[in-house]
RNA sequence: GGCGCUAUCGUCUAAUGGUUAGGACAAGUGGUUUUCAUCCACUAAAUCGGGGUUCGAUUCCCCGUAGCGCUACCA
C-alpha cells in the first residue's frame, strides 16, 4: 500500500495492562493513520524505571493484535509469540535511546535553552513548601539558572567527585507566550510565566517524558501527535523544546478524557479499566472497538454500528469532540449483545469454549454442531459470554430444580403430572425424523390442540423438566437441540425425572 | 492557589442565528409469547445561570457557576 507522509504513533508506558483510555487513543491513532494511508509507529515509553512491568510489551501487543490494531513500525509478535522489533527509526524502546537524549540535552545546555541544576530534593521541597504557604504556584525557583560558568564548573567537578549527576532543566523564556494550534481544541495560549523549568534529563541518566517525546517524535518523523487531553498543559513546553532545537513541531491532536461515572478521570479502583478484563469477561472485540470509538467521536450521522473497516473509512480528526465522555457500561452491553447475536454460531463456539470449561463442562466431548446449536438458541439472551456456562449447563447435565417449578401458574400439580405422562408417551412414540425443530413444533402443537390442552399447561412443565429453569429459550428448540446432542433417551429420562418429583 | 479545558435528555451524542431541539442506550407502558430474551409500537426525558450582540441566541461574545485536567528527577 502506498504510504503518505502522515506518520503518527502510539506511545504507551509499559504498565502491564491496556487501559481503556489507551485503547481509545491507540484506536484513534490507528484509524487516522489508516484513513490517510499513513504509518503508525509503536514506541514504548519506559523512562520511568520504577514503573516497568515485565512482559508488558508482549501483553500490549497481544491485546492490540486481538483488537485488530497493528503497527507499521515498532514491535510485533513473531510466530513464536516473541516480541520483535521492526522499522527504520528504531530503537523504539526509549531506554535504548539514552545516549540520544543525553546528547540533545547537552546541546540545549550549550545553546542556552537548558541548564544544569544542582539542587537536591530537600531544597526543592523547602522551596515548594514556602511557595504553597505564600499561595504562589509551586515552581522551581530557577536558582541554578543564574549560576556563572565558573560556579557551574566547580559544582560539576564537585558532583563528579561525589559520584553524583546533576539534572538538566529546560530554560523557559522569561517572557512571551506560546500558542498551541490543536487539531481538536483549536488555539490555546500559554504565558511563559506559568511554565516551569521542567527537568528534562534526570540524574539517573534517563530523560523525562518531555525531552524524550520531543526527541523521539522528531527523529521518528512523526507528523501528527495524537494523545490524551491531559497532555495539553505540557504541550507549550514541548513546542518550546522544538524551537530550541530548531526543529519543526508536529501537529497536535489532543483527545478528550474518558471519565468514571462520577466524572473523575477513568481509573482502576472504580471497576475495570483494563481491556484484558473485558476480554476475559467475554466482551467481543467488535463491541469494544465500536463502543470506544464512540467515546468522543461520532460520524455525524445516525449510524451507530461500525466495523473497524468502516471506522477507518469514516474516521476524521475533525469529528472528535472536545468534552470528556463518561465510560458507561450499559451501551457497551447492548452493543455486545448485538454483536453476539449477529456472530455466526460456529465462530462463537471457539469463543465460548473457555466459559464452559470454567463451569466444569468439557465441551470437547460434544459435537461442534451441538455446541453451535446451543449457542444458536441461547443467542438472544446473553450480553456477555461469561455467564454462558451457567445459563446453558442443562445442555450437558440433568438440571436440579424444585418440584413446585413444574407447575404452570394457571394449573396444578396433578395436571402437571398428567401432562408429563402424556408427553412421555408422545416423545416415546415420536419418530426420530420429527425431532427437527419446526417439525417438532408442528407435531407438538397438533398434539396439544387435538387433546384440547392449554399451551402453557403442556409446554411449561416440559420446558422446566428439560432445563430446570424458570426462564429459558423455547421448549421446541430446546427439545430439538437436546435430541441432537444427547438423544431421545435423555429427553425421556428428564421427563421421567419430573414425574418422579411429582409422585 | 495558579494555568487550561469543558458544559444539549440519566448516558453516548446530532442540529441550527428562526426546528415540535433529532437519534441511540437505559427507563416506563402496551402488543407478540408457556417463561425469559428477541421483535414491534408508544411514552417520559435536555440546551448550567446571568448579562450583552441581534428583529430573533441553545448556537456568537462577556461574566459567573460547576466539573475535569495539569501544576514531580511519573507518564
Amino acid at each position: 500500500m502506498p504510504k503518505s507522509n502522515i506518520r503518527t504513533r502510539f506511545a504507551p508506558s509499559p504498565t502491564g495492562f491496556v487501559h481503556i483510555g489507551s485503547l481509545r487513543t491507540a484506536l484513534f491513532a490507528f484509524l487516522f493513520a489508516r484513513h490517510n494511508s499513513g504509518s503508525l509507529v509503536l514506541r514504548i515509553e519506559d523512562t520511568d524505571q520504577n514503573r516497568f512491568v515485565e512482559g508488558a510489551v508482549e501483553n500490549l501487543l497481544k491485546v492490540m493484535a486481538h483488537m485488530g490494531i497493528d503497527f507499521d513500525e515498532g514491535f510485533y509478535l513473531d510466530a513464536q509469540g516473541k516480541v520483535q522489533e521492526k522499522g527504520s527509526h528504531g530503537p523504539y524502546l526509549q531506554s535504548q535511546r539514552l545516549e540520544l537524549y543525553k546528547k540533545y540535552a547537552l546541546e540545549l545546555v550549550k545553546n542556552g535553552s537548558a541548564y544544569y541544576c544542582f539542587c537536591d530534593e530537600q531544597r526543592l521541597e523547602e522551596v515548594r513548601k514556602e511557595q504553597v504557604a505564600l499561595k504562589k504556584p509551586p515552581m522551581y525557583d530557577r536558582c541554578c539558572r543564574k549560576m556563572l560558568p565558573q560556579e557551574i564548573e566547580t559544582k560539576l567537578a564537585e558532583f563528579k567527585a561525589a559520584g553524583k549527576t546533576p539534572v538538566i532543566r529546560q530554560a523557559i523564556p522569561a517572557e512571551g507566550q506560546t500558542i498551541i494550534h490543536d487539531l481538536v481544541y483549536g488555539d490555546m495560549n500559554y504565558d511563559h510565566r506559568v511554565l516551569d523549568d521542567q527537568v528534562i534529563l534526570k540524574s539517573d541518566g534517563f530523560p523525562t517524558y518531555h525531552l524524550a517525546v520531543v526527541v523521539d517524535d522528531h527523529f521518528m518523523e512523526i507528523s501528527h501527535v495524537i494523545r490524551g487531553e491531559e497532555w495539553i498543559p505540557s504541550t507549550p513546553k514541548h513546542i518550546l523544546l522544538y524551537q530550541a532545537f530548531g526543529w519543526a513541531a508536529p501537529q497536535f491532536a489532543h483527545v478528550p478524557l474518558i471519565l468514571n461515572p462520577d466524572k473523575s478521570k477513568l481509573s482502576k479502583r472504580q471497576g475495570d479499566v483494563a481491556v484484558e478484563d473485558f476480554l476475559t469477561k467475554g466482551y467481543l472485540k467488535e463491541a469494544l472497538i465500536n463502543f470506544v470509538a464512540f467515546l468522543g467521536w461520532n460520524p455525524k450521522t445516525d449510524q451507530e454500528i461500525f466495523s473497524l473497516e468502516e471506522l477507518v473509512q469514516q474516521f476524521d480528526l475533525k469529528k472528535i469532540n472536545k468534552s470528556a465522555a463518561i465510560f458507561d457500561l450499559t451501551k457497551l452491553e447492548w452493543l455486545n449483545s448485538l454483536y453476539l447475536r449477529n456472530k455466526p454460531h460456529r465462530e462463537l463456539v471457539a469463543l465460548a469454549l473457555p466459559f464452559w470449561e470454567q463451569k466444569g463442562i468439557n465441551p470437547q466431548t460434544y459435537s461442534k454442531d451441538y455446541l453451535a446449536a446451543i449457542l444458536e438458541l441461547d443467542f438472544s439472551r446473553p450480553t456477555i459470554l461469561s455467564d454462558l456456562g451457567e445459563r446453558t449447563k442443562y445442555f450437558f447435565a440433568q438440571p436440579e430444580y424444585e418440584k413446585e417449578l413444574l407447575v404452570w401458574k394457571k394449573s396444578d400439580q396433578k395436571d402437571a403430572k398428567d401432562k408429563l405422562l402424556k408427553l412421555h408417551d408422545f416423545f416415546f412414540g415420536l419418530d426420530d425424523s420429527k425431532y427437527e425443530k419446526t417439525a417438532l413444533e408442528t407435531e407438538l402443537k397438533n398434539f396439544i390442540s387435538e387433546n384440547h390442552f392449554d399451551n402453557g399447561s403442556v409446554l411449561w412443565p416440559l420446558r422446566v423438566c428439560l432445563t430446570g429453569l424458570p426462564a429459558s429459550p423455547g421448549p421446541f428448540e430446546i427439545t430439538s437441540t437436546l435430541f441432537l446432542g444427547l438423544g431421545k433417551e435423555e429427553i425421556l429420562k428428564r421427563i421421567k425425572r419430573g414425574l418422579d418429583k411429582l409422585e
